[in-house]
DNA sequence: CCCCAGTGGAACAGTGATGTTCCGAAAATG
DNA sequence: CATTTTCGGAACATCACTGTTCCACTGGGG
């Protein structure tokens, strides 16, 4: 069972509860792997099958969901264009990420998730982009580089809040969002 | 014991376990009631007999927190001189609620606690502030009043995470945090 | 078509949190 | 100082979740 190459149903099933998990612990951050399984339509037994342990599911999650960052900020190609444009791109496909992203705001729970201290390839470019930005002259060299991906977040953040409580329209947020970071960024003459 | 005057007793221990309980849950979200009374310098027995379950502790904690902003609020004038000042007041206030905030952001567990739901005072206080704002031209209208409330939430919470994470003192945070919503504010020409 | 990897469900023990009761000790109150 | 109130701790029953084992089934690949 545990042979060395995926079967393929191995590999469906295990996608399967990895999107499972992440959606259900979204939607309730004390979800129980009962909960999850159903989710998942699938037995509680097999997700154990799987993942032996909760915190073995967790890490699993964990990866994956610095995987999908790393893939979407590749996509976004940081190194091309002005600075002020690449950091829209990113901003775009993060947006994207809705439902990982939630999942690691909301999720304490991951505070003893060996992997979130270091930091990412994805943070270090992002940093880099920033930093590219104020030497060109598009982003206001008066704010930290480190204040403003953590605006950045947080203003995505605000956009999926935004399309929760409000009746806004998830395009609508995301625009607001830009305009805002648009502003944030500008060179205060 | 539950006589209708509050001794001074009841009422001191009462506070004690409800500071406690505060504080032990925003750094743990998953605190147990023995990790409470722990925090609180007394026996698990004690909370039980002051909030018999653990809802009504949260809820109690609910109605202090609401209590808490409200205060802050009126303390900031939100009718006095021009709108954007006055933001910028009321921003000073909710910055000082640090823990009590914190701990209603990161604890999704209050989501089945009725008393969110409806508008508090201060939230139309606060949305009649940048109302009169956009009237006086001291805010930007272009964006919509109820986004500009989440972005003045979400820099908060990004001057408490920057504080955390860089070694940034409180005071710059909450500095970056003003200098930062100006920005947004500022109407475009 | 047949077989077996993969699955679901029932059943079980272990664990930690919750809420309750009871009683002796401590402290506030007058 | 005496009395009433309040507190702490031990003990207990209950509950939900976890992780494990075992067995019966099924459906897709060889």
């Amino acid at each position: 069972m545990d042979s060395v190459a995926p079967n393929g149903a191995r590999a469906r099933t295990r996608r399967a509860i990895l999107d499972a998990a992440l959606s259900a612990l979204s939607k309730n951050a004390a979800a129980s792997m009962a909960d999850i399984a159903a989710a998942a339509g699938v037995g509680r037994t097999t997700i154990h099958r799987y993942f032996p342990e909760r915190s073995d599911l967790l890490s699993a999650i964990g990866t994956h969901l610095l995987e999908r960052i790393e893939v979407a900020t590749v996509r976004a190609r940081l190194d091309e264009g002005p600075a002020d444009e690449a950091l829209e791109r990113v901003c775009q496909e993060y947006f994207e990420l809705e439902d990982v992203l939630l999942f690691a705001f909301e999720n304490p729970q991951m505070t003893d998730w060996t992997g979130w201290d270091d930091e990412t390839e994805s943070d270090r470019a992002l940093l880099r982009l920033i930093e590219r930005g104020r030497e060109e002259g598009t982003i206001d060299a008066g704010q930290p580089a480190a204040w403003l991906t953590e605006v950045m977040w947080s203003l995505l953040y605000s956009a999926w809040q935004h399309t929760r409580g409000q009746h806004a329209s998830k395009h609508a947020a995301l625009e607001l969002s830009l305009r805002t970071l648009r502003k944030v960024i500008k060179i205060e003459r």
